[in-house]
DNA sequence: TTCGCAAGTCAATAGCTGTTGATTTAAATT
DNA sequence: AATTTAAATCAACAGCTATTGACTTGCGAA
């Protein structure tokens, strides 16, 4: 029988997912520029050269936080066109524990390193493939590619105004509700033009 | 009579002003992080301690820069919310020469380096008092707030998508005219719920 | 002309960054 | 038990950053 107490020491696989874990939260809060290597290594209790040592550098690192997270995707998730306002809605919502939470993540730590030349990148070949392409798929359809910017559009000004420039009064009406219901709206005249 | 062909030197209000210029073509382009003193100064042909001196620092330089962009400000121009809308979508359009283009670029250069703490700190006072607080007074009425949230998240989120996402099918479309026309429909929804 | 003050220059500073090499330690294999 | 192999550590590196102080230059006033 293995303990499950004790502290796992000499194990490739589990530092390596530590840093991961360290560096998705760090890159969460902060941006490409202001996290060091040495702050992720910190918290996962790690030496400042395995980082590079397993991932070659900081922004293959990177690359692998943001492409780690990027599947199970956003937008792989709603079926049809017609449910679409109505997921994103949700998607905003952003009640603690929920599922569709952590798939924000993603967009909040691609909007924070996106003005950076190496992680912009990164981050710019992320948002065309993994992100307009089915976006504008789904949608279909006259000027869809022109509509799925506009969802986009919208989701990424708010998470923009919201967690970066922390705006809190997004979410201010008395009921939270009907704030979603607003955004469905919202979402909804994008889509019918 | 004063010679204008030769370079004017020892002249402290001139050197300042290419400091400013400089500064500001640079954040335009680059974050907070990404510039470098030395840059700005390159470009302004000035020595790098100079800027150290006449500023104070960097975050001084950038704090004058943006609050200097700040008035005439974005939103003290349109004077009732009927106008709103279309005030919104030619302030997009981005034709080349257009005075409208020059109010964009302080948007541009918070969008680039609202995540860096110095930076950001100096950007989201400016959101809050310069634009969040006269915009909402415009809107006025039920949920004001929310709905100047919402256009300034739709402003925002076109900014991050094409010029530092760098999606350019924004205006993709046939008929730029067209696509300036459907921004203005969607403006129109989030004033009217 | 001479003096003084402001403008501009130069060099050096301390503090950070990511990355690498050599070294030690622990685990697994023979 | 001895040996090999991989994991972790440590220290140092070179490159960059903003900022500061001392120094030199030049213009304007006395």
């Amino acid at each position: 029988m293995e303990s499950n107490t004790t502290i796992k020491k000499r194990d490739s696989v589990a530092t390596r997912a530590a840093i991961l874990a360290a560096a998705h939260q760090r890159f969460l809060r902060e941006s490409y520029d202001n996290v060091g290597l040495r702050d992720i290594a910190g918290d996962a209790r790690v030496d400042v050269a395995l980082i590079s040592r397993y991932f070659g550098g900081k922004e293959s690192l990177f690359r692998e936080v943001v492409s780690n997270d990027a599947r199970p995707n956003v937008f792989r998730e709603p079926q049809s066109r017609a449910e679409l306002p109505a997921y994103l809605a949700r998607l905003m919502a952003e009640d603690e524990g929920d599922d569709l939470q952590e798939r924000m993540e993603m967009f909040i730590i691609m909007l924070r390193s996106a003005s950076s030349p190496k992680a912009g990148e990164i981050i710019r070949d992320l948002v065309h493939l993994d992100i307009l392409g089915p976006l504008t798929e789904l949608i279909g359809g006259d000027h869809g590619a022109l509509r799925a910017n506009m969802l986009l559009a919208i989701l990424m000004g708010v998470g923009v105004l919201r967690t970066i420039m922390m705006v809190d009064d997004i979410n201010d009406v008395a009921n939270p509700d009907e704030c979603m219901a607003r955004f469905q709206g919202l979402f909804e005249a994008a889509l019918s033009c």
